[in-house]
DNA sequence: TTGAAAGCGCTAACAA
DNA sequence: TTGTTAGCGCTTTCAA
């Protein structure tokens, strides 16, 4: 027996508000688009019917007819680190926030950087990061599709990319403790496959430079952004002889990690030891000494590729853009004059 | 003269690839949907014809024409205390993950739990907690579209929900406690809004109850989940006259708080004051004394939540389930024995 | 095992 | 200001 189905209850369509409302489907579609001009009086009228219908139109059919699609997708690029950081979760946040409020789609991809995306039918791809997946980049391109990579410089792509001024933002970081007096000055890394911390890296370099004090091996400690290791290293680099008096860390939660060794080895902050972190995580700002640290303009970077996106589908415009978003010193307790 | 195009190649459609193969646009459309019998020679010319195009099929063709759709929502009140949880991004990953494999089109809404989602044409929607947004729920229910909530038990609605023994959680943590000797039990809640937070404290309470321990007002301190609030609550727990003996948070972020504060004032974990966190959240082990905490199955509740919906949708199965799943006392070193 | 043809629900010329 | 009509690119009967 058949019987008529409970739940999903039969859809509604254009055709059936267009006959209660008594219009053409065309002029259902006008008032729901708000395009073409339509009788203040049939307006109302396909109005009321939508709502008494609780209309919702196809977005399937309507893609399909127009041809547009307001779906942007979100590649995060699935590596190890990348979920632990302070990162993916503001960008999410920031993307998210103003897909909602400018009405867009938000399709979130997990890739592991190899299985083919279909990207037929998505209006624009935002690809966080770039990790193992530029041929992923270099195809979404090449469709046609507009896109814009963020967190990354991107130099050997014909893409828009929307990037934070690691390498400057590092350099002042270090600048600071040098003109704090430091000389004995450590770092301790991200993971280096990824682009920003080969910049902060670099940054660290550039300011010693600068100043003529020489790189020590010694004073190098590469991590893979994890509390762990960073747990490690701030070990090693206290209990060596003749251990820096400052640090430079590349990230918030692994400065964080730094502090909480230091005060177990009956180290004082900022006496026994100046720290730089790097993001503005707000967690820097709970601790007994309030961090030091690097702002990035995250949800600044995550709002404006959305935007630029948008503007890209809507307005047609093609013309790329490299944007490197500034970033900027924040002092707070965690450093001391020498 | 007009000359190829040379960005947006022209979208090959299934009548391109028909052509190429020399078949009819429905043998493509069975051998791509695997569905009717094709003879191997016809389907290896169309194979190739795909690959030779570079074929990609109009998702929303596939899904206008066929009424099915392969697009999950996730929807994650935009709750402002939200996004500084371990959860949200566990959450997203082991849905972003699953989705990934299966192949289902993940679509994430920051809801603001007022503002009409368009659920016309989403195969399926998990919503992440519910907080203010009861009635989003209850008219996706109604519009027929296969719902699954999670972290959250839900009573009063005819849907699909898996969420965590918080109750039965907290109420082991304390059990542990008071079986460790402590009586005086002091709980820093979380935000008493979510269903979580008000869980975890009612299984402190009948925990305490239990055993026979009168519930002391000033043992009890609420929070919005922050860092800030909980290291405050810290310090009023630690400088109060008669301090407790051992506290109950309810997340580890701030239980790690309250152990950084501990430490701050010259007391000693776990021998002046034991504690219990809630999450397992892997920050947990990287400090000098490793958190004892429970462990909430979070990617496990994320994983089913889309396994479950991935049934409802295609075997059409409708029976609604409320599962509930268990927690787990991960015992390490942050108690005492009394 | 195949293909013709009728939609799916909408948009966008074009005509009126 | 409105409606007619031809698709958008696919799936799915139904017949062959």
């Amino acid at each position: 027996m058949v019987h008529k189905r409970v739940g999903p209850s039969k859809n509604i369509s254009i055709e059936d508000v267009a006959r209660l409302a008594g219009v053409s489907i065309t002029t259902v579609s006008r008032v729901i688009n708000n395009s073409g001009s339509v009788k203040t009086r049939n307006k109302t009228a396909v109005l009321e019917a939508v709502k008494q219908l609780k209309f919702k139109p196809s977005v399937f059919a309507q893609r399909l007819a127009s041809g547009k699609s307001n779906v942007i997708a979100l590649i995060i690029p699935r590596y190890e680190g990348i979920f632990y950081s302070f990162y993916a979760l503001e960008l999410i946040r920031g993307i998210g926030t103003l897909c909602e409020a400018l009405k867009l789609d938000l399709l979130l991809h997990l890739t592991d950087s190899r299985s083919p995306l279909n990207l037929r039918g998505v209006g624009g791809i935002i690809f966080a990061d770039v990790i193992g997946n530029l041929d992923q980049i270099q195809e979404a391109v090449d469709s046609g599709t507009p896109c814009v990579v963020i967190n990354n410089y991107v130099k050997d792509l014909n893409v828009n990319s929307i990037s934070i001024d690691n390498t400057g933002g590092a350099e002042s970081a270090v600048d600071y403790l040098v003109s704090l007096g430091h000389k004995k000055i450590a770092h301790i890394t991200g993971d280096i496959v990824t682009q920003g911390a080969a910049q902060r890296f670099e940054g660290y370099k550039k300011s010693l430079k600068k100043h003529g004090i020489a790189l020590e091996e010694k004073y190098i400690f590469k991590t893979d952004y994890s509390r762990g290791q960073a747990r490690s290293a701030a070990e090693k680099l206290i209990n060596m002889p003749n251990p820096a008096t400052a640090v430079f860390v590349a990230s918030d939660s692994m400065a964080l990690e730094v502090m909480a060794v230091a005060r177990e080895s009956g180290k004082h902050i900022p006496d026994d030891l100046s720290i730089v972190g790097f993001d503005d995580n707000p967690s820097g700002l709970y601790g007994p000494v309030a961090l030091t640290t690097v702002r990035q303009p995250l949800s600044q970077m995550a709002q404006e590729s959305v935007k630029r996106l948008n503007v890209i589908i809507s307005k047609k415009e093609a013309k790329v853009e490299k944007i490197v978003l500034p970033t900027e010193l924040v002092i707070r307790e965690s450093c001391r004059k020498l």
